[in-house]
DNA sequence: CTACATTTGTGAAGCTTTTCACAAGCTTTC
DNA sequence: GAAAGCTTGTGAAAAGCTTCACAAATGTAG
């Protein structure tokens, strides 16, 4: 159980729990690891082996309670409890972030916006009220903030971050196009829009040399 | 030049070239393996072996000429064309994404967006008028769009994946969190917000078991 | 209770990606 | 023009990930 688990066998993991929920939705009771794969774009032999890192949850000849996998895949991922996100940045991306119900259902909680622009600060967003970024450590600590979402300019970016792990955040998700430098356990993931437009552009250009 | 090339190496090409852009900026003539290693949060081999699989375009003792390097970069990547570009989803992620200044700085055109409320179709953004989701196939068509961004409900996404496809979008990016399933030849990615929270969630909770 | 049909869990094999290490090549210096 | 100092390009080794294949376990039918 102590082996490091791969970043696609984590990804895979959250696959099978959303397919799962919509198992459970249906009032399925068991599910075989043919039958995850399928829904997961991925093998049986994965899911079993991606679910054999943690334990064994199936029963042979029969495959998986729905809903203890659930359970297990909750746990193992750590959204069988709730996460305090903060927002930096209020900007188009940063409230369509705000916005977002799938982060709700899954326990993540933003309860802190901060902005740099003067014209922002102090709106009032749903139960959230607009900080100035000078108030970070503040927010952070006062608030017990868990997580943080980096909806900002690229130059600003590692100076915030820096200051959010110095705060107490513990991750941090960055939309900016910055590698962010933190220390080794503060987990960092990025989101790269352009990124993923030109891994597109990639796949047809290379399509169009191979012809 | 014909072997394929790795996902990973892609998303790190676009590393390089952003970082080339900035060394551009700063009217750096040259650059090595190991500087450009430092700024993509990667190793100067991994940076030759990568660029090794399109040729060598470096000269032994003094590094990457700054201006070629990204030129051949955006070559290799697609991106010294404009690309069309359709958005289907005028929500809150999808006006996000409008808006989103470096599409359009990489050559990605937003030319079309699509919504299925009656309430939003026909509203003016910018230069775009917003077009009812039944006009898919004719704004495809007429505009001749090579990738579409998917930024609708879950259970909306396949539907519209198959119709674009169909209707000649040759690449598709999805918000959606479903496992499209399209013609081999036609390139997905898929962003999706929960997943990346979820890997946060997971490398915390894993430290919390650890210690 | 036995035979049969399933399906898991897992070592081993196969494949891919990353890292290593060094010869080859370019530039500068003396 | 030879020597020194870098830095690339690349086979080979190492590490990591996925697929295979099958024993073991469970449920079902007769």
């Amino acid at each position: 159980m102590s082996r490091r688990i791969s970043d696609s066998t984590v990804r895979r993991l959250s696959h099978y729990l959303r397919a799962l929920e919509e198992l459970e939705g249906r009032h399925a009771t068991t599910v075989s690891s043919d039958q995850l794969a399928a829904r997961g774009g991925t093998t049986a032999a994965q899911v079993r082996k991606d679910l054999s890192h943690f334990g064994s949850f199936g029963k042979r000849g029969l495959g998986y309670s729905v809903a203890e996998l659930a359970g297990r895949l909750r746990r193992i991922l750590g959204v069988d409890r709730h996460w305090k996100v903060a927002l930096v940045g209020a900007g188009r991306i940063g409230s369509a972030l705000f916005e977002y119900p799938d982060f709700a259902a899954r326990g993540f909680r933003l309860v802190a916006v901060l902005d740099r622009d003067p014209a922002k600060v102090g709106r009032v967003w749903g139960p959230v009220t607009i900080s100035d970024i000078s108030e970070l450590e503040r927010v952070v600590g006062e608030r017990d903030i868990d997580l943080m979402i980096l909806a900002v300019p690229g130059d600003a970016a590692q100076a915030i971050a820096e200051r959010a792990v110095a705060a107490g955040a513990r991750g941090l998700l960055n939309f900016a196009p910055t590698q962010l430098r933190v220390a080794d356990d503060v987990p960092v993931t990025n989101v790269n829009l352009v990124m993923e437009m030109e891994a597109l552009s990639f796949a047809l250009t290379k399509d169009q040399t191979a012809s």
